[in-house]
DNA sequence: TCTGGGGTCCTAGGACCC
DNA sequence: TCTGGGGTCCTAGGACCC
């Protein structure tokens, strides 16, 4: 093993993603919103300065927006997810030993020298992508963290030789997995910094934390408990949820809905190679409204057998659609959760099962699958999804799909 | 008018079995 | 009055992350 692990993780990565094909924006203040335009989820360095706080719902700073020409804009995960991966396979040709740990992080095992790879890290994600970064080095991951945090606040990088004086200036509430739960949990307990958590008594924090906490200690002590992840783990649940861009009253607009996270859930897990064995839908009115009245539910469909086409997982959130929904609310969310994933090589059939009918199946979903690759994604969708689509999520300051629609290229003139 | 989405892991308690 | 022990599995809820 490397005996440095560095965390590469890209600066304000949406709003930079927003930067790298406007490069007007640089320089000015710049936020993108979450779904359905609602809250702020990335701020660049100058909105940050106006004391604008992550997660802000839109609506409750629009004079700030205007006072100051904040530039807005709308999620554009397809683009964003696009120079994750670039960003990605840049830090791929520094090390085999890479983890990808969010859209925008990654930790890698880096040998010999920190200082001088990390450097060279942020220079060359810089140059190939576009993308600022900021690198931070340590013997663990927790550590590594830390080192990034102040790497963000300095010069882009930061190796932490030692801790004690970083770990001794953090609240202990912003040390990696730390909530504010916890966080209120240990300052009950006096404990208000890093470092007085990592000189805790380990059977101490066990109580007051369980094995979580003994894990975290022993990482603030430079003992690595959380190893690097480098073959990711198949995931165990793929969910696709949306609000909707205003109430929904009417059943049939609820299946819509429904049927097209369905569908789009469907797709993720045959591109990931896997099937579900149970589908679960859930449906919610607007938390925010208390004085309408307010239903959520969810109902569980269990499949007969695992399957991945969109006909059988569209046709089963539909059924549960049926026996959730109540007549008389204002729905304002719905979501289809799949589970029960396994590997799409090794599904068998029941006794009931038609495998001629399941050949058929696939290779209708092959063919779906990829023009909607070759031509975009909506090309070939099921009717139950519906053509209007007037409940759909707002996105109305949307930056063209650069890298990844043939109409929206960038001209050069 | 307007408040996101997608994940993971851990724990406690209950059901069930021998 | 007195009422096994130990193991596994499942689930719901809590906590955290980006």
């Amino acid at each position: 093993m490397s005996p440095w692990i560095a965390l590469v993780d890209a600066n304000n990565f949406y709003v930079s993603c927003e930067r790298v094909f406007n490069p007007q924006l640089r320089g000015k203040p710049v936020v993108v919103l979450s779904n359905n335009d609602g809250n702020i989820v990335a701020r660049s360095n100058e909105v940050k300065a106006l004391g604008i706080p992550m997660g802000t719902p839109i609506f409750q700073v629009r004079s700030q927006i205007r006072d100051h020409n904040i530039q807005v804009y709308s999620s554009n995960y397809t683009l964003y997810g696009d120079l994750s991966q670039r960003v990605m396979q840049t830090l791929e040709q520094f090390s085999p030993e890479l983890e990808v740990y969010s859209i925008d992080e990654a930790f890698l095992g880096v040998p010999g020298d920190g200082e001088a790879v990390a450097q060279q890290l942020r220079s060359t994600v810089q140059q190939w992508t576009g993308i600022p970064v900021s690198v931070g080095v340590a013997t663990t991951k927790t550590l590594a963290k830390v080192a990034n945090h102040i790497a963000k606040k300095s010069t882009g990088v930061c190796v932490l030789t030692d801790p004690s004086p970083a770990l001794a200036a953090l609240p202990v509430g912003e040390i990696w997995g730390i909530g504010h739960r916890l966080s209120d949990r240990l300052h009950r307990q006096g404990i208000l910094t890093a470092l007085q958590l990592r000189d805790v008594d380990l059977p101490w924090i066990q109580q007051l934390m369980g094995i979580v906490g003994v894990r975290l200690v022993q990482e603030l002590r430079g003992i690595p408990c959380l190893p690097l992840e480098l073959c990711p783990m198949p995931r165990k649940s793929c969910c696709v949820s949306r609000s909707f861009g205003r109430p929904v009253t009417a059943i049939a607009e609820l299946k819509e809905a429904v049927a097209t996270y369905g569908a789009r859930a469907a797709a993720k897990v045959r591109r990931d190679g896997l099937t579900a064995g149970v589908v679960t839908v859930f449906i919610t009115t607007n938390r925010f409204k208390p004085d309408e009245p307010q239903y959520a539910n969810s109902a569980v469909v269990q499949l007969p057998q695992p399957a991945n086409d969109t006909l059988t997982l569209v046709q089963a959130a539909l059924r549960a659609v049926e026996r959730l929904y109540r007549p008389g609310y204002q729905y304002k969310k719905a979501g289809v959760l799949l589970t029960e994933l396994g590997p799409a090589s090794v599904v068998q059939g029941d006794l009931f099962s038609d495998p001629a009918q399941q050949n058929r199946r696939g290779a209708l979903m092959r063919v779906v699958d990829s023009l909607n690759q070759q031509f975009g994604a909506g090309t070939v969708f099921c009717a139950a999804e519906g053509l209007q689509k007037d409940w759909q999520m707002r996105a109305r300051l949307r930056s063209p799909g650069y890298t990844t629609r043939w109409g929206d290229l960038l001209v050069v003139e």
